[in-house]
DNA sequence: GAAGTGATTAATCATTTGATTAAATCTTCT
DNA sequence: AGAAGATTTAATCAAATGATTAATCACTTC
């Protein structure tokens, strides 16, 4: 089994660290049993730490996976050069959404582990400053020279791309029930918002204070 | 102490209370053992049992009352005859952001909550079709028909406002580390967004794709 | 001031839970 | 076949954790 695995079935290993990353985005580190991912991982409990030491050390390879992957949502895109403001909205918009269709407890896992741990986070965060000098705040500073945007801090922008893309994922179950919607009718909505949330915050943009 | 009390020092069931929704609401339930919530409460272990029988049962007590106002930030205002659309917006983005200086880690506590552990929740939510019968969704499709707005599913409307208001809170840590912001700085964005979110969802609400 | 009642405490229980150990099984190489 | 090393298992440990108990304390009532 050690090398070249083209489409084989999962290592042991591989198979417990697909059951941590299932049970801990789920329920989160504390509601989660090295039991269960045994369980979940058809193995027995001791392989866990035979392979991974500790329920902390996966978990702070899985948390590190994650935010890693989250992260690239923005710092993928922010210093392309060849792309405009409006590319780098919908290049976001779109990178989320296909993200979030495959692990839609991911931001709710993120962000309740940094409120419930903000310290044992800290470290493996990679973002630090990487909007403060990006290429699309550049390019944003001179749509506010030409005239052509409003002046308001671009962390406005960022909050507004991210919060009109990511919150719906956050809030599905509360807003499905909420409106007795089905699933499948949940999901075309996020669709549409591919195309809707880059002219939205493109709109914002232009919005001045009356 | 038995009644009136009028702005006295809190009852023991009352600082068993505050100290389990403070602990809920940073670690959830899971996290939260019931000796943290006595020694925060400055309370021997078993008068948490005494008063409220079980973690539980002191946790479904917190969790009711927090979906409670979470709801209230948009029922309350939903169904005012006397407000235009652009009001309520106004309105319920006060509302959050009030609440959410106050308490800015109950939506991550509530949507974790429900992400961990959906059928404990189902019974509480209080939310249940409070939108699609709403007078506020009369008013938008009055927009529509007038020509006044574009005809996109009213949800989308929803998430809009909500996704503005509320995710700059989720993400706040993340959004602060990756700027390089300061609490008080980040703040002021949120007094800006007070008045600059309902502009934007009206915006938003006039968009037409091209 | 004794009895009664609710509030509070220290001590303890039973279970759960993360981790370890020692033995068993499988794989690989000769 | 058999030694060597990696993988897997069942059993067990120690600490943590939710809950209970029996005793003590504080306050009221008669």
């Amino acid at each position: 089994m050690t090398a070249g695995e083209t489409q084989q079935d999962p290592t042991t290993e591989e198979r417990i660290k697909e059951a941590a990353r299932k049970l801990f985005l789920q329920k989160g580190y504390a509601g989660t049993r090295t039991r269960d991912i045994a369980e979940q991982a058809g193995i027995n409990l001791a392989l866990l730490n035979y392979y991974f030491r500790s329920k902390e050390k996966l978990f702070e390879l899985i948390m590190t996976e994650n935010l890693q992957e989250f992260g690239q949502g923005v710092i993928a895109v922010v210093n392309d050069k060849s792309t405009t403001l409006g590319e780098k909205f919908t290049s976001i918009v779109n990178r989320y959404i296909d993200m979030l269709e495959r692990a839609p407890e991911m931001p709710v896992f993120i962000f309740s582990e940094i409120q419930a741990n903000p310290e044992r986070i800290g470290s493996k965060i990679g973002v630090k400053n990487a909007l403060t000098n990006s290429f699309l705040l550049q390019q944003y500073k001179e749509e506010v020279a030409a005239g052509r945007a409003a002046a308001i801090h671009p962390l406005h922008l960022i909050m507004n791309l991210l919060g009109l893309t990511i919150f719906p994922f956050i809030g599905r179950p509360l807003l499905q029930y909420g409106t007795g919607m089905k699933q499948e009718d949940f999901m075309a909505l996020m669709q549409e918002r591919r195309t809707l949330i880059p002219l939205w915050v493109k709109a914002a943009m232009e919005t001045r204070q009356s």
